[in-house]
DNA sequence: CTCCTTATTGATAATGATTTTCATTATCAA
DNA sequence: TTGATAATGAAAATCATTATCAATAAGGAG
């Protein structure tokens, strides 16, 4: 599903949930389902105030806050902080997220269920949900960190 | 290592790294080295007060800010909030939460090697690090939920 | 053990990200 | 086109975390 697409999808999931299709969400979707790394509401609000004038930092938390219970928007937690936000995982997916240029990328999530029986099994817990994470390098920082 | 051998381990190491040994940074110690769940803040500050009255919460956040830089604490992420704090990992270890309780235990890192090659090939991404975390119910909170 | 340097402490004020309030404006169903 | 009301942005309020600073205590030198 192409970026504008994905735009779409949310202002109609939204419209669904009983929200109105207004200038500054569709800025804010736009942004956002096109960005490559996850963003933090500051800098969400400076790229989508140059698709919807006078649009407010307010605004920017309001429809995260919306596009996050809808599912369609996830949080995104890094050493660094956890306040950046980005498109939400289809199915079992995984992020992976370059330390040098933050570019994030899904991958679709292995089959862990051995590990977490034996997990199971060892510490008596009953597994129910995982957080997995990768971080390292993309292609072009590992071809600027080489040279 | 039992709790007071860690208690003793944590407040070696900060002497070694410089800094001095008071009942404060004792009792914090004390208090996040038997703790059973992560701890935020405010919730070790007042437990922590118990045993050294006239504690401030300001030196709790001074003390963790101390452990997490010596590798011996370290911050724990959850959906509910990122401001708990807990015993580190030794070597490849990885947390099981209980949703229901708290209750946190390190389990032994599985070899996860295989997956990250297979991310690595597909998209083009060089795998460095991982984050890993399960949620789940402790045996406590299964029985709880049964009856 | 005593003294002295200086790290540590807690009270207090400052900060900065996120939320609330509220009067104004815009959406969209009728 | 109209009207009920959701949405907006400016401004104020919250709340967790940090910075200041004068008083105190740790611990090495003598
Ligand atoms: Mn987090
Ligand atoms: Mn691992
Ligand atoms: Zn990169
Ligand atoms: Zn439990």
């Amino acid at each position: 599903m192409n970026d504008p697409a994905i735009t779409q999808t949310w202002l109609e999931a939204m419209a669904v949930h009983g929200a109105r299709q207004t200038a500054a969400r569709r800025a804010i979707c736009e942004v956002l389902a096109s960005a490559a790394r996850a963003m933090e509401p500051l800098e969400l609000f400076t790229e989508s105030r140059k698709r919807c004038a006078g649009l407010g930092l307010v605004t920017v938390y309001r429809t995260l806050e919306i596009l996050e219970e809808l599912g369609l928007v996830a949080r995104v937690h890094q050493p660094g902080g956890c306040n950046r936000y980005i498109r939400a995982a289809e199915g079992h997916q995984h992020l992976m997220i370059c330390s040098a240029c933050g570019k994030a990328e899904y991958f679709e999530g292995d089959d862990l269920s051995r590990l977490f029986q034996q997990v199971a099994g060892r510490s008596d817990f009953l597994v129910q949900d995982h957080w997995l994470q990768l971080f390292g390098l993309c292609r072009a920082c590992q071809s600027a960190s080489t040279s």
